[in-house]
DNA sequence: TGTACATCAGTGAACGCGCGTTCACTGATGTAC
DNA sequence: TGTACATCAGTGAACGCGCGTTCACTGATGTAC
């Protein structure tokens, strides 16, 4: 595909501002923590007055999950580029692994990863912003559970199976993100990791028993 | 058990005041909205003072989910006291089950129960109430990850699965409560129909193939 | 049964805080000719 | 290449709102004798 035309000297403008209040945003979270960040706190580290910010963002919480949305919005594009004979836990698996590592770029490109990374783990630590995390999450599923029941033929509503699917996925990608930001290894490729070993492990956690062979301990990465 | 002794009339004021002040609150938040209540509103509903909403409740979200707490202290008894050797996810639909009529009747003597069914559906159309939600959902995972763990001799930090099966639990109950707030019986029996009939589906759901007999429809209830 | 005192639920008014909005305005960038 | 005008990002100051807190206080309930 053809790279777009270069835009114009307010718009590089605009992205250089939006970027710098991002920035500012998470750099903040991640030292002194989300709650004890006001919005004007980020409006005077980016150089910006607190009027401005909001031309940006909606408030608060969309700055904090700005780059988080846009790499959802990757996630559901490579979910809806999987062939259509696929198991529906299997597609969700396959997108995911296929495009972390663009997702990882993209990311890259608005904010340093690791800053992104750090405040990953903020949220974990942060009632208010958990809160938010899930909620969005909750959301996402139900865009998956559409694509879903489109690769289907299913009606989402009739049939409840879609959004089961995808409530699990989801479930598994939020334990994930629990024992990765309790652990000692802040990568994303630790992450990426634990996430596809984890996914692997469902159906036999579910069926069990958990005890039939004391040789394998079951968890998918690194225990003291 | 023997009934504990009477309280004095202190305690029964106190009580008095208490339940008056949640049930103005499920009212208001059931007739206008959560957002547009305030608590200088629920106090006056109540016939007391905003300062004295305070000496009850931490907040206006402690208040909205005050009954639901206590519920959920109630399926994390009944979680405990299931036989050791069930399999994890037996446990927790077999508790759900045997629990459900004794927490809808724990639940009569705090409020009027259609009131806290009305509430339970304002939860799903409110995003700042639906956030708090899945955070309270995904502390009370957190608990009874630990609960199974326990029951498994695992420990939960170290492997996934108990969390694994607790979120995956949790999934389908608030699965559950999407579709049954979007649904026309608002009833408390309807939701229990709904959640265990969507509890036995999740594994056959992951493994798929889905379109295996084109006569069973696959969902488990009330369908045009 | 009555009195004296301690405890504590409830009061009313005022306050600080951060969010998000509104106003009238300035000056840089983009475009037409 | 230069001029005139339109667009629009950014400004600064002030505001309304609801949450949750603080203060010094009143009066009902509980308890000791």
């Amino acid at each position: 595909m053809p790279s777009p035309p270069r835009p114009g000297l307010r718009e590089r403008k605009k992205r250089r501002t939006r970027d710098a209040l991002l920035r500012a945003a998470l750099e903040l979270f991640a030292e002194r923590g989300y709650e004890r960040t006001t919005v004007d706190d980020i409006a005077e580290a980016a150089d910006v007055s607190q009027r401005t910010f909001f031309r940006y963002f909606g408030g608060k919480e969309e700055a904090a999950f700005f780059v988080s949305r846009m790499a959802e919005g990757h996630f559901v594009e490579a979910v809806r580029r999987r062939p259509p004979g696929e198991a529906p836990l299997d597609a969700l698996r396959h997108a995911l692994g296929e495009s972390w590592d663009s997702i990882g770029d993209s990311i890259g490109h608005l904010v340093p990863l690791d800053l992104h990374m750090r405040f990953y783990r903020v949220i974990e630590s942060t009632p208010a912003l958990l809160a938010a995390h899930l909620r969005r999450a909750n959301e996402l599923e139900e865009e998956l559970a559409r694509v879903i029941a489109g690769r289907e033929g299913l009606d989402v509503d009739t049939d409840p199976r879609p959004r089961v699917v995808v409530a699990v996925f989801g479930a598994v990608m939020r334990v994930t993100e629990r024992m990765w930001s309790a652990g000692d290894d802040a990568g994303l490729p630790a992450l990426r990791d634990l996430t596809l070993s984890y996914l692997d492990q469902v159906e036999p956690a579910l069926s069990g028993p958990w005890r039939t062979d004391p040789d394998t301990p079951g968890n998918g990465s690194g225990t003291p």
